[in-house]
DNA sequence: GCACAAGAAGTTTTT
DNA sequence: CTTCTTGTGC
């Protein structure tokens, strides 16, 4: 790739060793190189040792490529550099911990420590399963934050808020907030209202309302404010008005939010002690206590200086790991290098302003740091920009297209910032630029995309670079097929399997919905309880009718066979050695089985979790859709199939930029949960409940409402996106749309084809989508669909007047503790199962349950429009299971365990799904890579 | 050209 | 929860 030469520019970076420097090193620019030479250069200076250099990192896989490529080329070996720290800045602070840390938490005002047993959580089930276990005992402890409790809607949320204020630096101590916490959870109110203004200012000049006065357009529309919220009129002015009153601003920001930053301090505080006292430590705690060591301890920080400090990729790092980047820096010689273009991290904290602001960050930080105390250099820092601008992967055609792309709107409305002359352009190197750029479009987007690698493979139009330097035709191998999606991936995969087309996917899988794990869920119960829910799935799999199956429920005498099975699984001792012997028993040996076994497994391990409790561990796995990671190994003559976040960092001669037919973006996650952190807001909440009421009430906030409007949502991320696929590319980019292209595709110089895919499909009678597309009636009632929406409010909107009396002795029965009390009692109604309500919210229950008769329409995963009284309610689940017979289909969900037969109208017949095909994918011998986390 | 309302359709990414 | 589209009315 880089020549062994350096350019003008890497020549720059690797001899300025000496100050800060800032370097723009855009995709392809050999920074690698550069990067792992200055440290050479620096290392093989006779007062220099390694231990003198940080070289700080994102990914454990970077840190190794540095080190290697570092041994290869200085005079230290292998094991010289062996424990030089060239790391990712997670494992520095584990270092740093384990030598300095016993007493860290003490600065905080806690007296637990932090010793060699201390360990790191790195997984983020196992953690989130923590944090469920310690809110519970939080909540039990204490009673006068009640009504936040019934804010949220999962402890998740919380634990997402905690970790966004430790990556930002915000943290708790035990009589109050470290340092200056607390001004940034109040916000800053002159940094608002330079946004409220610019969002009220009249279009137009003046003709046109402001864009904030239009989006408060239907203000309090279907929600309930408290009584002091303006009414719409009060707050837009009548008609014709162009802007909001300027002192919107300042009503909006200022409200009573003690309660809230008590509570969430309360709880952030008590789950660091709680998980001090677990000994353990999360990825974002490790960084917490590393920053507070630093700071707090002047003998611990010198030791841990360094001489000179490298930070790669610099754009995907977050506002603590900069600051713990000054105070590992003894020097002034600091460099930081990424490219603020492939900056696609901001929801694991990253934050681009880093790298867009360095200069002010850095004063200010700096500044912030040694407000008290001399702790940090940099007191007159004027870092150094370098810019590495010879891009030595991508055609100048390529190029070219890349840079359009980091500034074209995402959609009608958005309106892009940077400017064009403010990108550092790349200049290529490519032997030749025969680069074809090229969009394709057409209903059947898989078999389109198919189609079109079809066409491609073989064909001299699509020349890529030998190993020889010389043009020769390209190979499935040379294409990688890039999706902002996973579902779409899994999709195309699916589709590419009944081509035997070659594919490989690259990325995480939702573990838990996949057959293997609903065998093993539906063993595991039957151990457990010996479950109906269990048996079903099990007769289901052997491919008994489901009156046979219910046969055996009602009589309780199973079939032998499966007996004998359960019977020998009950002589086992281990949930390991269970889940190793369901999985014999079906024949799963791929890829998914493996990391099942091995995520089942560690659950059990690290959280001595009872079987009962694993279950349930997995029962929100599937409802969740927990995903992890299956990495199809490189080598066979298979076309990679990707997230682009997957891809960052690697390169295809080919691109193939899937599913550009969205003009619309899903809302960032995150945005709908109920407390957030937002610059420069501060904590905010979004609806608040209240115990004043005889009935705990929810109210929406009114000030949230106008706040978010003139925070808006900025699409940068979207085109850094863009940005980071096209420059994948070495020679050719092919976009793919369905019917209509994306804002982004109509805006880029792209010659968009409506082409007829050539994929022949097997059957034509498989429908693309897993869709039954006909209504169909509820025979009798309400089987068949999760309860879980029973915690929704609509459902008791929409059923009548809420309850105004009750015992006012439950301030608690609504939010979580109702929601989970209810959905019980509810599935086991719907289950029919010998219950009676015991008060006036189960009646409702029972009320609305019985109440349903309408329409039903079934699609995987299921939403459920339904009927009641005349006003629609949306009920929403997940279908395990959707089962044809003849001219009968039935419709299970493994939660509930409910199954519903319906007769399908013969013209419908031939759009029924089709049993889903298994795919299963050889991946090579390589361990698959495990990163289990949360999909929110 | 602008204001306003209502409906429809989209509903992540992962070190 | 957001954006886009459509239709009505000023």
């Amino acid at each position: 790739m880089s020549d062994p030469t350096p350019n003008d520019a890497q020549r720059e970076l690797i001899d300025s060793t000496e100050g800060s420097y800032l370097v723009d090193a855009g995709p392809g620019t050999g920074k690698t190189f550069a990067v792992t030479r200055r440290y050479g250069r620096i290392v093989d200076r006779p007062d220099v040792e390694p231990d003198d250099v940080l070289l700080a990192t994102f990914t454990r896989s970077a840190a190794t490529e540095m080190r290697e490529r570092i041994v290869d080329h200085s005079a230290y070996g292998p094991r010289e550099l062996a424990d030089a720290p060239i790391r990712t800045f997670h494992s520095h602070c584990h270092e740093l911990l384990q030598e300095h840390g016993y007493a860290a938490p003490t600065h905080l005002g806690l007296d637990e420590r932090i010793t060699g047993s201390t360990r790191i959580l790195e997984d983020e089930l196992i953690e989130a399963e923590r944090f469920r276990e310690f809110f519970a005992g939080f909540r039990d402890d204490h009673p006068e934050h009640a009504d936040f409790y019934r804010a949220l809607s999962a402890p998740g949320e919380l634990l997402d808020l905690i970790e966004e204020l430790a990556s930002k630096g915000i943290f708790p101590s035990t009589d109050g907030w470290y340092r200056d916490g607390e001004s940034h959870l109040d916000g800053d109110f002159e940094a608002f209202r330079e946004r409220f203004d610019a969002a009220n200012q009249p279009r137009n000049d003046g003709r046109k309302q402001s864009k904030l006065r239009e989006d408060l357009s239907g203000f309090g529309r279907d929600k309930a404010y408290r009584p002091d919220a303006p009414t719409e009129s009060a707050l837009r002015g009548g008609r014709g008005t162009k802007r909001l009153d300027e002192d919107v601003a300042r009503q909006v920001f200022y409200e009573d939010r003690s309660a809230l930053n008590s509570f969430v301090h309360d709880a952030y505080v008590e789950y660091l002690r709680f998980a001090l006292r677990r000994n353990y430590l999360s990825f974002s705690f490790l960084q917490l206590f590393a920053f507070v060591l630093l700071c707090e301890d002047e003998r611990a920080r010198e030791a841990a200086e360094f001489e000179y400090v490298m930070v790669d990729e610099f754009q995907d790092t977050s506002e603590v790991q900069f600051k713990l980047a000054l105070l590992l820096s003894g020097t002034e010689n600091l460099c930081v290098v990424g490219d603020w273009k492939q900056s696609i991290y901001s929801f694991q904290y990253a934050d681009v302003d880093n790298i867009l602001e360095f200069e002010d960050r850095l004063e200010r930080f700096a500044a912030d740091l040694n407000a008290d105390a001399d702790r940090v250099p940099f007191d007159a820092a004027d870092p150094t920009r370098i810019e590495l601008r010879e891009n030595y992967r991508s055609t100048e055609s390529v190029i070219d297209l890349s840079e359009r792309a980091i500034v074209t709107p995402a959609s009608s409305g958005d309106t892009v910032e940077t400017d064009p002359a403010d990108v550092v352009g790349l200049s290529s190197n490519a032997a030749f630029d025969n680069t074809v750029v090229e969009g394709v479009r057409h209903e059947d987007e898989h078999e389109a995309v198919l189609s079109k690698v079809q066409a491609i493979v073989g064909n001299d139009d699509y020349a890529v670079e030998g190993e020889d330097g010389e043009p020769r035709p390209p190979e499935y191998g040379d294409i990688a097929v890039f999706t902002r999606t996973r579902d779409y991936g899994r999709e195309l995969l699916d589709v590419g399997a009944e081509y035997d087309f070659p594919l490989a996917y690259d990325g995480g899988v939702e573990l838990f919905r996949t057959d293997p794990a609903k065998l093993l869920l539906a063993w595991l119960r039957i151990l457990e309880s010996d479950a109906d829910r269990g048996w079903a799935v099990v007769f289901e799999r052997i491919g008994y009718a489901f009156d046979e199956i219910d046969r055996f429920l009602e009589t309780g005498s199973y079939p032998t066979e499966p007996a004998a099975f359960r019977d020998e699984l009950r002589e086992l001792e281990s949930v390991g050695a269970v889940a190793r012997r369901v999985l014999d028993r079906y024949g799963f040996t791929g890829d998914v089985a493996d990391v099942l076994l091995h995520s089942v497994q560690s659950v059990h391990d690290s959280t001595t979790a009872t079987r009962g409790e694993l279950i349930r561990f997995m029962e929100r796995g599937v409802e969740t859709g927990s995903t992890v990671d299956v990495r199809a190994s490189a080598g066979d003559d298979a076309v990679t199939v990707q997230t682009i976040h997957t891809a960052k960092g690697l390169e295809y001669p080919i691109v193939v930029m899937a599913n550009m037919n969205e003009g619309r973006f899903p809302p960032r996650a995150g945005g709908s949960s109920v407390i957030q952190y937002r610059d420069p807001v501060g904590l905010r909440q979004r609806k608040i409940y209240s115990a004043e009421r005889p009935h705990p009430h929810v109210y929406d906030n009114w000030r949230h409402d106008v706040i978010r409007r003139c925070l808006p949502r900025a699409y940068d991320e979207e085109r850094r996106l863009l940005y980071v696929a096209v420059t994948r590319a070495e020679s050719h980019v092919v976009f793919a749309a369905g019917e209509d292209p994306n804002t982004f595709l109509e805006e880029l110089p792209v010659a968009v084809e409506a082409i007829e895919p050539a994929v022949e499909p097997l059957d034509r009678d498989a429908p693309a989508e897993a869709e039954l597309p006909f209504a169909v009636t509820a025979p009798n009632g309400p089987i068949g669909h999760s309860p879980h929406s029973l915690m929704d409010e609509t459902v008791f909107e929409e059923t009548g007047e809420r309850p105004e009396a009750g015992p006012e002795a439950e301030p608690e029965t609504r939010g979580m503790d109702f929601g989970s009390r209810v959905h019980d009692f509810a599935e086991a109604y719907a289950l029919g199962d010998d219950v009676t309500p015991s008060n006036d919210h189960e009646r409702r229950v029972v009320e609305l349950l019985d109440g349903l008769s309408g329409e039903l329409h079934v699609e995987e995963p299921v939403t459920l429009p339904l009927d009641v009284d005349g006003r629609r309610v949306t009920v929403s689940g997940i279908a395990d299971l959707v089962h044809v017979t003849g001219d009968r289909v039935e419709v299970i969900d493994y939660k509930t365990d409910a199954t519903r037969a319906v007769g399908v109208p013969e013209a419908a017949q031939r759009l029924l799904p089709r049993p889903r095909r298994v795919v299963r994918r050889k991946v090579g011998r390589d361990e698959p890579v495990l990163h289990e986390r949360r999909v929110a």
